[in-house]
DNA sequence: CGCAACCTTGCCGTTTACGTGAAAGTACGG
DNA sequence: CCGTACTTTCACGTAAACGGCAAGGTTGCG
């Protein structure tokens, strides 16, 4: 019986599978949880968190934002709460056929990506200007180097 | 008497100042100092430190690596670490006329900036990763908008 | 059904990066 | 010389982001 997993919602996870799979520990998750990042798929029988591949993506872009990019869980809130917003704006537009209100459902969550991109470009770019800093350093090393070549110094 | 501010090695900050100039309170700065990240140029007959320019540079670096890139104290250490090394290799650079010596040094500081380099462009790269996949659903987004210009949708 | 391994909630402990006084000294304009 | 504002060190307090343990319930293989 259920051999087939052809319907198969896909595969639920416990916790700590689900956190070992995106390199958390199960402690983590469950902060996520209860500061509001996320909410596992389902529970057991028992009340166990399972969780589904959509929480696992969820779990790996938190992490993502937390380790490399260095956002606070804040942040990481703020963020996920704009994606919700563009899901409940998809909704919306399914709930409609008007077309004006289809193309202002769009407009808006056009401005919602421009935001989050806005956010990551600003880090982006003061890192950038750190490592324009270190490589005009380093071009200066360079070009000392060079000179050895040439037989000139200072 | 000093009137002529000539030789002067500039104007001395007291903390207060030196931290409102880049943004921090004296309590941070002093933190950073007992962390090991910076020590005041001087201190006043009275014990008061005294913070110059290059103080505040670095007060500056250290908050732009807090603030913007979300560097921890004890990576923002690691970085200055690497720069006070640069520093030393300067000073074996010019105590010495070997030029096999001194090409050494300089590819050993070559190696640190290119590290640095390294461990900034990591950040970015992640960062960037994340642009791009908002980007790509703003793309789908934008396609879909314009495709109302063209009266057909899905 | 037994039991080892995993899970639950609850709660206290810890590290990082400061905030916030307290008590006493310093700088300096009037 | 005095008062006020700033500074010093010392020490305790705090928010964020978990770690770790206790007491008890759940899964699931044998």
């Amino acid at each position: 019986m259920t051999e087939t997993k052809e319907l198969g919602a896909a595969r639920l996870l416990r916790i700590q599978e689900a956190a070992a799979e995106v390199g958390l520990t199960p402690r983590s998750v469950r902060y996520y949880e209860e500061f509001g990042l996320l909410r596992p798929a389902a529970r057991s029988e028992g009340d166990y968190r399972l969780y589904d591949e959509t929480d696992v993506e969820r779990l790996r872009f938190i992490k993502g934002l937390r380790d490399d990019a260095g956002f606070s869980l804040a942040e990481i809130a703020q963020l996920l709460e704009d994606e919700a917003a563009r899901e409940r704006l998809h909704a919306a537009y399914h709930a409609t056929t008007d077309p004006t209100e289809r193309q202002r459902i769009l407009r808006e969550r056009l401005a919602s990506y421009e935001r989050q991109i806005e956010t990551l470009r600003r880090k982006i770019g003061r890192l950038q200007t750190m490592v324009d800093e270190t490589e005009a350093r380093r071009a200066h090393t360079v070009a000392k180097i060079a000179d050895f070549g040439s037989g000139e110094q200072l």
